[in-house]
DNA sequence: CGTGCTTTGCAACAACTGTTTCATTTATGG
DNA sequence: CCATAAATGAAACAGTTGTTGCAAAGCACG
């Protein structure tokens, strides 16, 4: 690619950089597709800079203007896209991938079907009905044991973090379910177990629904013992062509949920997320260097 | 290749073009790479047309104007083809669900292009770097902080399932990087954080460094404070429609890892799990009735 | 605490973008 | 051969492009 001697070029000297410079050398390296593509403007209106520092920083590299940079992209796309100009070259060539690559991208093929199931109707609805009940309930408790953990984690830090009630029901300190001990009609509990279903779990929905909370089970199939005492049910896809299992599916559902509650939530969901930062960095809990201030993309 | 189904329209009726526009239409067949990065009028007058033709050409082919058509073969430049191929289809059953469904699918879409970007030859590579990594050291330590906690988690829950040494470092009970005390040499550590960066992870990073650990970052940049610090670093894309930024390539980038570890170990990870089983079936973790005895998938 | 230098954002710039209108030419069918 | 429609090219259009001049702000150094 053209377009590597610059990226490298750029990650030499980036250090150097005035911030400003920083942030649009930051896309530069971060989207080099995009570059020969967008209007110079488009693109500094994206970073948020003002156009001059696009052409600034151009001409810093060595170049007369931002133009003449384009057009190195440019040159480097098109080399690229004759490189890809075949889709069965590049089939060809994943077979002639080490072992490693090949397992890689079959894993991830399979994922791009899973999350296409995730797009029917039934999922959709289903994962709208979960954001309803999030939204009408006044806590929310999460609970996922080993590898579901980190959906039912997730699931806490977005919905807290958008400024909903939420309790992460984990095991730390062995103090197991506790955290359901006033679990009521108002509150709703989002569970999520894949076979083999984890004991702790589907008890903590039979207890909470005992209490008359609402439930909302992620699980991986209709006959789960979570799936038929749930408000909402949202299935989800599994199987990997490794012997693992995959819950990334699981953790979509849960970023889609909270996109969706954030969505309701409007305006105090922004304002929620504003406050949780403001908190955060009160606490110095970012790291900053004068480089990375906003987030790119 | 999002241009291929324009260039079979345009070949279907080339016939019957009038003339001028078939000369049009001839640049475009022999010129796609250059369509998107080219300004109309510059096309125009290398083929030799008024610009006037190329607008009309692009009517008549279904589209608003020229511009339109370049968008097209943009995105089949940008490799995001399938993401753009039923761009149109897509927007109208979009403008049909509700907004609920409307925004989940579009971040479902959204995520169906990372996945491809994942499958890029420098991200399949890196992912191959971390499994050796991982492979070759005694011990590996994981490290997130907040949304990145998830992945961290499913990190050690999984490459511990499969018989790896691993530690994760969260901060329970208040002992921060206690964990990473005796961090040396012979272990390796899997770090995350994408924006705004965690501080304790990017000094977990550079403390782990200093004792010559072998690191493995995934992050959002190239520029990240702990991309450049790490052996193995992998980008992943955290862009959605929402404001709310996506963990989840980062997870698949794990399970990814997890896959190529436990395919490396072969067999002995196959016990690993075996062995991990038998000890949760001991202890009753699993809940079991006559349901559902194997995994569905 | 200034001094000189760099960095930054704004506003104005001319050049160029893609589109459209309209008069003219060319082809087509009765 | 004319009448009608289609195609064409020139010119004008508003909008956007990338660039630059300038003033204000920020910075390091003495």
């Amino acid at each position: 690619m053209s377009d590597a001697p610059i990226a490298e070029r750029l990650l030499a000297i980036f250090d150097d950089l005035p911030p400003q410079h920083q942030v649009a050398a930051r896309w530069l390296l971060d989207h080099p597709h995009d570059v020969a593509l967008l209007s110079m403007r488009e693109q500094a209106k994206r970073v948020g800079v003002p156009p001059a520092t696009m052409t600034r920083l151009a001409q810093r590299l060595g170049y007369d203007g931002f133009e003449e940079l384009k057009e190195m992209y440019a040159a480097s796309l098109r080399g690229h896209a004759e490189h890809f100009a075949g889709r069965t070259e590049k089939l060809l060539q994943r077979r002639a991938l080490d072992g490693d690559a090949a397992l890689t991208s079959d894993l991830l093929a399979d994922l791009s079907g899973h999350l296409k199931l995730l797009s029917s109707a039934t999922t959709l609805s289903a994962i709208a009905r979960a954001a309803d009940i999030v939204v009408e309930r006044e806590r929310l408790f999460c609970i996922g044991a080993r590898s579901s953990f980190s959906s039912a984690h997730l699931a806490a830090y977005l919905l807290s973090l958008i400024g909903e009630q939420t309790v992460l029901a984990d095991g730390a300190g062995s103090i197991g379910l506790d955290a359901l001990r006033d679990i009521g009609p108002n509150d709703a509990l989002l569970a999520m177990t894949i076979a083999p279903y984890t004991r702790v779990t589907v008890e903590a929905v039979a207890f909470a629904r005992e209490r008359g909370a609402s439930i909302i089970a992620i699980t991986d199939s209709n006959v789960s013992p979570i799936a038929r005492q749930a408000k909402a049910t949202i299935i989800v896809p599994t199987s990997t062509p490794s012997f693992l299992q995959t819950v990334a599916p699981a953790l979509i559902v849960i970023e889609c949920i909270a996109a969706l509650v954030a969505a309701r939530r409007g305006k105090k969901a922004v304002s929620a997320i504003a406050a949780a930062e403001d908190h955060l960095e009160r606490f110095g809990s970012y790291y900053t260097d004068k480089t990375n201030k906003g987030r790119t993309s």
